[in-house]
DNA sequence: GAAGCCTCCTTTGTCAGACAAGCAGACTGA
DNA sequence: TCAGTCTGCTTGTCTGACAAAGGAGGCTTC
């Protein structure tokens, strides 16, 4: 009865080679920022015509793992990319809003702040300090970068919290989804005294981790997230 | 100063190709489950070559847009597929643990079933009902599909929760954490006794959404994925 | 010696053409 | 009716071609 045959089908180069790139990465032979081989090198090296390899590099770039620099060649991405880039689809596609990537935001981001509260290293809180300081930093500018450089500290100092949880997923997931946003947010991001009264949350929260309080570190971790969001609601409604 | 120049490149034809495709999907153009037209058609309705077509194809497909559907040509598939390969990936990059996935599932399902105890409409109700209907006739049976089936069931289950939060990104997110977790335990499912203590959970759960007590609904969550997970770690323990 | 220019080479992006293998449907013969 | 065969189409794959762009090196000029 039950045996059951798996529709046979043969493996095509493209996704061999593909695989065999991507086990080179995650075996640590190619790391984040190496350069890979010529096309042409990577035709002879594996024995294969160079729209194969081209369709393995489609491949891997589609994903993430792989990133044109300028001039054509590639180079291997550490980044979070693979997440969110499907994310981004997902919206493109309509399976999504923005309203629930916010949602999923704010569950995520207090559950992670819990978990830094818990699992911290000092480390992890001296890059907190660092990306608290340099929005401080930025706040005090009065160039073209002023906003840029402040939202550059604000999503570190979110990532250093997902950094503190030591998962990764979460990690990626915050990336992901923190990428998404700011994209959305790219030309509307003057949102005036909002970044003043973040420093005081950032600064609550870090307190919360620091003393390894879990729950005052959810709950800080969520006004501050409502606030901004609310912040960015009538920032929103004013302009658009 | 401040102005900033964009690297400016040239838009590529696969990408162009790709852009157009996906644009025909997320415009409804395309549905779910439609059969692409042949590579040659493509070529001649884009006026491209044929190598930029199939680059094109083999980024939506490695994104999980497009589907090979055994003899070669390509549907549009619809389902949470861009997620959850890119959460493969993370896990064969080795950027996160099976562990990492886990508390994930964990912190998004318990907060999920919260969301749907508040949102939930009747027909989710009926979705849940359906599923545990499906899984106790599974336990029923004693064939070899029995395990199978029963899975099945489990997964529709946390799907209608997740459904019922109305949060794509939810939806989306747990789909793809699911689908990971089911392949790592394909081969390890049989713990003994585990179901019939699974589908009490199940039944409290499904209560607690009906009632609209979300509290409730995320502590029966809880408690029920600590004990999956409990059995999980012993049955592996036994094993491997 | 340094700045600017030119030429050669390589690489990618792209196309066209080729061929084997597999599948589907039509046709054939019993 | 049904098995076998033929034909055409499609994919998977390779090769060869060419334009455009970028880098390396050398040459010229100041």
């Amino acid at each position: 009865m039950g045996l059951r045959y798996e529709p046979i089908e043969r493996q095509k180069v493209y996704e061999l080679i593909a695989d065999r790139l991507l086990r080179r990465i995650s075996t640590g032979q190619l790391h984040p920022g190496d350069q890979l081989p010529t096309e042409r090198e990577l035709t002879q090296a594996f024995g294969a015509g160079r729209s194969s390899v081209r369709e393995a590099l489609r491949m891997l770039e589609s994903k993430g793992v792989i990133k044109d620099v300028g001039n054509g060649s590639f180079v291997v991405s550490g980044w979070a990319n693979p997440l969110n880039t499907s994310l981004q689809l997902l919206l493109n596609l309509d399976q999504a809003t923005m309203l629930d990537v916010y949602e999923l935001r704010r569950i995520l981001e207090c559950e992670a702040a819990g978990l830094a509260a818990e699992r911290r290293t000092d480390a992890h809180l001296e890059l907190m300090d660092a990306a608290i300081a340099e929005m401080a930093a930025a706040l005090e500018r009065s160039d073209g970068d002023r906003a840029a450089s402040y939202i550059d500290g604000d999503l570190r100092f979110h990532l250093a919290i997902a950094e503190a949880t030591r998962n990764g997923v979460i990690l990626h997931t915050m990336g992901a989804l923190r990428e998404v946003i700011r994209r959305a947010l790219t030309s509307i991001f003057r949102i005036p005294g909002s970044p003043e009264h973040s420093q005081d949350h950032h600064r609550a929260i870090r307190e919360a981790i620091a003393a390894r309080d879990a729950d005052a570190a959810r709950t800080e971790m969520l006004t501050h997230l409502v606030r901004v969001e609310s912040d960015v609601h009538k920032a929103l409604m004013t302009r658009g």
